[in-house]
DNA sequence: AACTATTTATAAGA
DNA sequence: TTCTTATAAATAGTT
């Protein structure tokens, strides 16, 4: 929208691209204003010049930017526990059913021809339960700190990067058939790490 | 920019509010791709839908919220530094012209008349030493606690509302006249918090 | 900083 | 929700 067309990559002519900083950021600031007027909404931006290295920051008048980081980081939190209980579930209903399997063989057979079922599925069996119901989240009660008038949740979650180490308690449980193999501990913070 | 003007309001009806929040918000969020790009820029943007109560973020992809808001924060403790500093080189300035006058008048009196000094401005100048002079910022050495391997400055400051409390050590000094002056603690947290 | 020719965003309607 | 389109608003290039 000028006199031109402009293709959207990095503008070459460091006076301009200073200029259009200005301009769009001005533009962006009032377009959050509007939208915290027109929508009930709360808005925080910060914003960093690659040319000038200053900050500029928006936030609605009805908040904080504190507390818009501060429900960022809760929804993480949020989002994070849901994933990790989703698949928890979906580990336990695989276990049931594997349970029912073994069961059933087991009633068929009496006892007799147990070598028979799949070493490869007993060996999966025990992965899951130590890869999945080993794992305890913490973070979340232990680390309070703060005894002042403001506890705040921020504290509990030095950003993504280390936020719910889960830790592996790794009881080494019995393996079921003694083979001795070495162990895979999966790291789940992979998986849930967001984008 | 749409059929009709809208008057810069908040709009009535729900549905309508929650389409023009969706499109806006996306509006937005384009705008900051586009500044991230052209102007090498980094963007944090939070935001809060107040129909749904729902949180939409963006982030420029070569940062994070998180490194966003840290640089936010430790922008407020530059300014917040930077204005206790200037008040306090004001204040000495002040200090350093009442000083020359006081010696002035002694010289020119050589111990006579004393009395004539101004005690308005001698308890004005006793009242700058122990306001000024006797305020010290921590918290910023002080509460490290993190022995992890992420040393959070968020953790450092639990937002603007007690980011730097100001301690008055509050020495009751010793007064010039010993009139004693309740005095009055003044309040710099008033002064230097930010909009 | 201003000024505009254009492009872009979007309000209203389907 | 998604699309369409008339219109308002933002802004690129210029002064």
């Amino acid at each position: 929208m000028g006199r031109g067309k402009i293709e959207i990559k990095r503008i070459d002519n460091q006076t301009n691209r200073q200029v259009t900083y200005s301009k769009r950021r001005n533009g962006i600031f009032k377009k959050a204003e509007e939208l915290t007027v027109l929508c009930d909404a709360k808005v925080s931006i910060i914003m960093l010049s690659g040319s000038t290295n200053k900050l500029h920051n928006y936030v609605s008048k009805t908040t904080s930017t504190k507390e818009m980081f501060d429900m960022y980081q809760n929804t993480l939190k949020t989002d994070l526990w849901k994933s990790h209980y989703e698949r928890m579930q979906k580990t336990l209903k695989e276990l049931e059913e594997k349970n029912y399997e073994y069961r059933r063989a087991i009633r068929q057979r009496l006892g007799h021809d147990l070598n028979g079922l799949s070493f490869a599925e007993l060996h999966s069996l025990e992965d899951k339960i130590s890869s999945s119901l080993d794992i305890i989240p913490y973070g979340l009660v232990e680390d309070h700190y703060n005894e002042g008038e403001y506890e705040s949740e921020v504290a509990l979650a030095n950003g993504a990067s280390n936020l719910y180490a889960f830790r592996n308690h790794h009881h080494h449980p019995a393996n079921l058939y003694h083979n001795g193999g070495g162990g895979f501990a999966p790291c789940y913070m992979r998986d849930l790490s967001l984008a």
